[in-house]
RNA sequence: GCCCCUGUAGCUCAGCAGGAUAGAGCAACGCUUUCCUAAAGCGUAGGUCAGGUGUUCGAAUCACCUCAGGGGUACCA
């Protein structure tokens, strides 16, 4: 309907010799402004000086629209051309979605193409915490909206072991073993004061337990790493997110790609030395001020590190790159372009998704967070509590740029009464008509349905509903947005629920009608698990 | 100071590539079940879309200013 609307219209705009690039059709608010509306004769007011009715009816004039698609169409002021659709091919369009099945709502725009999605991201300084879940589902999320469409899509974790903040993990851990033997042992200032290391210090006791004070700090350091990651990689099965590659910024200076980049940037006159530390020349780039690259320690800052990772994700040959970070590094990306920019490498396919913070409420308190004072909740914690489906149901409903306020108490009591369920319910309700319809012998047969017997409104406005369906999944991908996904799914859920309290599908004194809601329901359920199954939340058969 | 995000119903938030009478959930009050799961549906009430100026045929949506909250502005990540 939208593509031959648009099609339609272009040919009559250029037919007339009047611009057809400004062309917009959407779908009114209000049922009685049709299926879809158009307001290109206002838009073209201005240029053609001409009143927008008039317009309209110019353009309107000599159109022939195909009589079974479109039912009828209206001019309405102040010029708005509004098509309504017949029900014949509205019902029609149920057979398509049954023929797609699990891939209907699946576009082609990034087919051939190659995306990859960076997120979490996470120092293993520590277990994942509730801050990290939100950056975690919503790049999940986000991925799977790319392989909707089309793309091949890497999910990729960067980390970095190395440095300031792995050692004083190391030391921590070592003060935590010590402590289990008894001996004078302080943990480091600025040190990881998390209970989680007492428990990695018993393993190692009871794997290692002939470690002194004279130890060196590297063997605890490898060995708290490889304990957290084990934990943090858990969170992530548990919530149902796999990475296909984990990135080690190690990698990099073993690869030379650290000095490269250095050495480019010094070619090209951007670097200086001051203090004993290496600064890059930003405010040559637009930037407020110089950054240090490289400290008077003679260790980089997460900067450097930072370039020469986008700099291989641009030799990679991605043709998207998506990188979702928290607001507190809102400050680093722009220098991570600026750098590429400056060193002749492509970086208009890098998008950058902002997410802002979690604030986590208990007992209507702010709960502060900090990995190293471990005053955290950790993601793990906030699972047991409510469930995977749940968690991430809630981190993916409201849009990303918007501040999340985690109520702990209200997510667990919201278990009972929660948007989630909302939407696993109507999946549910679907399957039990399923399973009556089986009981009282109605075997579903859609192929044969007489559809043209759905034209009640509840009816109409559920298949509109399952149709906008692909629209949704476009919109999330235009706009790198996922939250768009559940307001619809719930949408969907609605008009569902509407339909059921209106209407009786198992009806053995009208099988034809039994037949065609039958059949109109597995669209709809088509659609619904789909749409979950992009969520990462199970579609239950039965609640 | 400068930069980014946010401000919409009592609460939590959609809507913002400008479009028709601004929506949902929760909370409040009332109603609906001999009938496929009431984890549902219907109704009532609730709004200066933070405030102001501008652009436009048309502004919650765009621009500018002000106010308020959050984040950043490190030789921390």
């Amino acid at each position: 309907m939208f593509d031959y609307l648009t099609q339609q219209i272009t040919a009559r705009l250029e037919q007339l010799g009047w611009p057809s690039d400004r062309l917009q059709l959407s779908r009114p608010k209000k049922v009685e402004n049709g299926d879809w509306s158009c307001n290109i004769a206002m838009i073209l007011a201005r240029d053609l000086k001409r009143a927008p009715m008039q317009i309209a009816q110019e353009l309107m004039s000599d159109i022939e629209l195909d009589s079974s698609i479109v039912e009828k169409q209206e001019i309405i002021n102040p010029g708005f051309i509004n098509f309504f659709q017949t029900s014949d091919y509205l019902t029609g369009q149920i057979k398509d979605i049954l023929a797609n099945r699990d891939d209907f709502g699946k576009n082609e725009f990034g087919t051939g193409k190659t995306a990859q999605v960076e997120f979490v991201s996470a120092n293993p300084t520590g277990p994942l915490t509730v801050g990290h879940g939100r950056q975690t589902v919503l790049g999940d999320t986000l991925a799977s909206i790319l392989t909707w469409s089309g793309y091949e899509v890497t999910r990729e974790y960067y980390f970095n072991n190395a440095g300031r903040q792995m050692r004083l993990l190391g030391e921590s851990l070592k003060a935590r073993y010590l402590e289990l033997k008894g001996e004078p042992a302080i943990l480091p200032d600025g040190g990881y004061e998390g209970k989680y290391l007492i428990d990695v210090a018993k393993t190692l006791m009871s794997e290692q337990p002939d470690l002194d004070q004279d130890q060196d700090v590297a063997l605890f350091k490898d060995f708290a790493e490889a304990s957290i990651f084990a934990i943090i990689k858990s969170s992530l099965e548990r919530i149902g997110v796999v990475h296909d590659v984990f990135y080690n910024e190690r990698s990099l200076y073993e690869a030379g790609k650290i000095d490269e980049v250095l050495s480019i940037l010094r070619d090209k006159g951007l670097l200086y030395d001051k203090d004993g530390a290496t600064w890059f020349k930003t405010t040559e780039l637009g930037v407020e001020q110089d950054r240090v690259l490289v400290k008077s320690s003679g260790e980089p800052t997460y900067r450097l590190p930072d370039i020469a990772y986008h700099r291989e994700k641009v030799a990679r040959g991605f043709d998207l790159v998506v990188d979702i970070f928290g607001a507190d590094h809102i400050d680093a990306y722009p220098d991570v372009l600026s750098a590429l920019k400056v060193m002749g490498l492509k970086h208009e396919h890098i998008q950058v998704v902002i997410h802002q913070f979690v604030t986590l409420l208990r007992s209507g308190e702010v709960v502060k967070m900090s990995t190293r004072k471990a005053n955290f909740v950790t993601l793990d914690e906030l699972i047991d509590e409510v469930g995977a489906d749940v968690v991430r149901y809630f981190y993916i409903m409201r849009s990303a740029s918007s501040h999340l306020n985690f109520d702990l108490d209200l997510a667990k009591r919201q278990t009972e009464e929660n948007p989630v369920f909302y939407l696993q319910y109507a999946h549910a309700r679907i399957s039990s008509i399923f399973r009556r319809a089986k009981e009282r012998g109605l075997v579903a047969d859609a192929a044969g349905a007489d559809l043209s017997l759905l034209n009640e409104e509840h009816t109409l406005a559920l298949i509109n509903a399952a149709l906008e369906f692909p629209e949704v999944i476009d919109h999330c991908r235009r706009s790198l947005e996922v939250h768009h996904l559940p307001v619809y799914l719930s949408d969907l859920a609605t008009a569902l629920h509407k339909f059921y309290t209106e209407h009786k599908v198992i009806d053995l004194d009208n099988p034809q009608r039994s037949q065609a809601r039958l059949a109109l329901l597995e669209a709809v359920q088509i659609t619904l698990r789909n749409g979950l199954r992009i969520l990462g939340i199970t579609a239950p058969d039965q609640m």
